[in-house]
DNA sequence: GCCAGGGCGCTAA
DNA sequence: ATTAGCGCCCTGG
């Protein structure tokens, strides 16, 4: 699973179901998030480039703590990924595309 | 018609 | 019971 994080191309985002679903974890995107959540700085995990997509959201930050909300969006800018007022990510842009998991349906654009 | 946001219920650890 | 989630549906801009 966190072997799965790693492997999120920087610059690029997945989500937490994505990832979930990787680590083959059907369902347990809430899994993963714990599994961040707890991790330390030294797994050097890139935990910044997975957001959530709850909700209305399409992709964006989830974390409540504001002060690592705002940390993850600076790190996301750092690598080039543009993140909203809101803390939204493009996922149609930067989203991850790993050739084994497929996407829902791109809704147009 | 498009988008972003919020509410509701559900699942898994 | 709690949560760094998810999808569907509705609303406002």
């Amino acid at each position: 699973m966190k072997a799965v994080i790693r492997r999120i191309p920087r610059g690029r985002v997945a989500t937490y179901g994505q990832v979930a679903e990787l680590a083959g974890l059907p369902g347990g995107a809430r899994v993963s998030a714990a599994a961040l959540k707890t991790s330390l700085p030294s797994e050097r995990l890139p935990w910044q480039r997975v957001i959530g997509k709850a909700g209305g959201a399409r992709g964006r930050i989830a974390i409540h703590d504001p002060v690592g909300a705002a940390v993850q969006r600076q790190l996301l800018e750092d690598e080039g990924v543009a993140v909203g007022d809101t803390g939204l990510v493009a996922l149609d842009v930067y989203g991850w595309l790993p050739s084994t998991t497929r996407r829902r349906k791109p809704r147009r654009r």
